[in-house]
DNA sequence: GTCTATAGGAGGATAGAC
DNA sequence: GTCTATCCTCCTATAGAC
């Protein structure tokens, strides 16, 4: 039951992850899906409108993905390893991530803002996890687990970023696993 | 004195800066620097050897910046402490960070390759200054310092992605200040 | 070295038929 | 809802004169 409007935003999401929002053509996005331009147009009246529901999925993936590992019965300090130690396809890049450097999403509400939130709800699911991990005795508490979270996040986000530029994935492992490493015991 | 060549140089790398390099266009730069279509590509066969010279200006000016912070008679735990609580422009971002999500970039070794040594070049000037803090007992020495150089790195650049995501400058600080805290008596 | 003219193709749509 | 035809602009050059 995969209308052409689902088509058309998950061959978006998809693409749009691959090159960013800007290279990423309306042509590009029908060729790909097999949806002729007139129904791309009727769903969506502009390149813009696929845009916001391809990032906003996107953006759900990230979301979603972190919840998966940082929410459950665990010690907090499990789920924040988890978090840290997931497997990550690093030269694939964030889903999201790279789209802020691209100045079209940025100059559009409609683009960066789905972005925005989803990475201050990933910061939300982290810092309950560190939070415990203080309480445990097992993360420094003398620093703010909120400003801790926003930190990992960061490694992640830059891990991916040193794991393009020099294309060695490895890189993001040794970001995260050190990042964790200090944490843990720090 | 400054001849076309160079301008185009100066005002490509500016305008990569700001929109990465799929996104500028011979023309842009053409109009931003005053100079004339028949001078850009009497100096530039083509976009690909402008936007080679103007990435490896970029990636130059990244790696004097690290260079003047890091390097110094004061003690490694100082130059980090310097490193990563130097004033930076969160929103404005990486002069090279965001070209690992600009496919063209990518696919184009001569591209990709001075942000990869331009980030390799950072890493080793924080190193020995993390390696210094490990020896005065400032920073765990359990952690090997090119790992930790790795993280710190990481940090920056996640730290420029989240600024911008929520157009929020203070991430930045937040990440950088949060992972000095870490490191300085983990 | 620099200028102007020209050109094929892609990008982002709009229009009207079915 | 979807199709095809058409449109104007910008992109990335190339050509030939000065």
């Amino acid at each position: 039951m995969s209308d052409n409007r689902t088509k058309l935003i998950e061959t978006g999401a998809e693409l749009i992850w691959q090159s960013g929002y800007t290279a990423t053509s309306p042509r590009q996005v029908m060729a790909a899906s097999g949806v002729g331009q007139g129904s791309f147009y009727h769903h969506f009246p502009a390149k813009t409108d696929l845009g916001a529901a391809a990032i906003a999925a996107n953006a759900s993936a990230v979301v979603a993905a972190a919840e998966a590992t940082l929410t459950g019965p665990e010690p907090g300090l499990v789920r924040l390893r988890r978090y840290l130690l997931d497997e990550r396809d690093a030269l694939a890049g964030c889903k999201i991530g790279g789209l802020t450097y691209d100045r079209a999403v940025l100059d559009d509400p409609r683009l960066i803002e789905p972005i925005g939130e989803a990475f201050r709800r990933v910061a939300e699911l982290l810092e309950p996890a560190i939070q415990d991990a203080q309480e445990a005795g097992a993360v420094r508490a003398d620093l703010p687990a909120a400003e801790l979270a926003t930190m990992v996040l960061s490694v992640v986000q830059g891990g991916y970023v040193l794991a393009r530029a020099r294309s060695d994935a490895s890189l993001l492992r040794q970001a995260a696993s050190t990042a964790y490493a200090l944490l843990a015991r720090g």
